[in-house]
DNA sequence: CGCCAGGCTAGCG
DNA sequence: CGCTAGCATGGC
């Protein structure tokens, strides 16, 4: 096992580890006190996943992000944990209304993660009609079940399943694990990504175009395709419009609702700031989230 | 009990 | 096209 520590003064705008992780927007750490979403956790705890073949814990305490890897995991870290955002740069293009900078004083140190495709794009399917720590019980059941494990210091870590293992198990299965009505779409989009359709190929596509494509599995309209392509693909303008974010539209920016999805998302785009609306977006939704 | 949750699909007009 | 019923399930 190896172990580090990355300074937070390195980081600019630093970083809450609680608040990056437990915001909804990765299905895929769980905390070795078991209470992930519950209070705040002890100290001592850790955030633990297992991602290519690695397994990893992080916790942040001291002024560092104290880490422990199978392998050297510094930059599976950068990429996990959103690290190499400049956030006040980023913070810097969001405007000025009172609920978006109230958000941003309140969720101070808020990264936006960078999920590997395939989990988040199963996670997201799982989100509808769900709450934040239901969807997080579903990714882990999977996790558990089908998942490989890691073993890192006296600790066992699951890694989110492989495309043909999920497709393998099939909806029935995918009931059991209490997915509802999203196993057959979890099903039918596993078997398409196992059978050689890369979600991670929309990366090189435009905004929009990207966001078209994804909407091609099963399960996934435009608000899951904006989650994944914000959350995994790097699309940092990507604002999904989910009931929390449409009230907010319908109370604050009344403007933007323009009927359709793809003609609101443009407006509420440009009224975020543009290039980094989904991490306006994300401030947003944690902020009003939690009132 | 009713309502809601980071919605989507299929089937209608 | 746009609109809507139906879909699982736990928590309040």
């Amino acid at each position: 096992m190896e172990t580090g520590a990355i300074p937070v003064a390195e980081l600019p705008g630093g970083i809450n580890l609680t608040e990056t992780l437990e915001s909804g927007q990765t299905y895929i750490w769980t905390r070795s006190d078991g209470d992930m979403y519950n209070e705040t956790p002890p100290a001592d705890s850790w955030y633990e996943t297992a991602v290519d073949g690695e397994a990893l814990r992080v916790r942040q305490r001291d002024g560092v992000l104290e880490w422990q890897g199978t392998t050297d995991v510094v930059p599976l870290l950068r990429q996990l944990l959103g690290l190499t955002d400049n956030l006040p740069a980023i913070l810097d293009t969001a405007p000025g209304e009172p609920v978006i900078q109230d958000a941003i004083e309140h969720g101070s140190g808020l990264r936006i993660v960078g999920d590997p495709p395939f989990s988040t794009l199963v996670a997201f399917i799982c989100s509808a009609q769900m709450r934040v720590p239901r969807i997080h019980g579903m990714v882990t059941r999977m996790k558990r079940t089908y998942g490989t494990p890691i073993t890192i210091g006296d600790r066992t870590v699951y890694q989110f399943p492989e495309p043909a293992a999920l497709a393998a198990a099939g909806e029935d299965e995918l009931r059991a694990l209490q997915l509802g009505y999203r196993a057959p779409y979890v099903a039918e989009t596993a078997a398409m990504v196992a059978n050689g359709t890369d979600p991670a190929t929309a990366r090189d596509l435009s905004y929009e175009a990207a966001r078209r494509q994804l909407t091609e599995f099963v399960g996934v309209g435009n608000k899951v395709a904006d989650c994944v392509l914000l959350f995994s693909l790097g699309f940092l303008e990507a604002v999904p419009l989910d009931t929390w974010i449409r009230t907010a539209i319908e109370e604050e920016f009344p403007a933007c609702d323009k009927g359709s999805y793809a003609a609101t998302s443009r407006a509420i785009r440009e009224q975020f700031g543009g290039e980094y609306a989904g991490y306006v977006q994300t401030y947003v939704f944690h902020y009003l989230r939690q009132q």
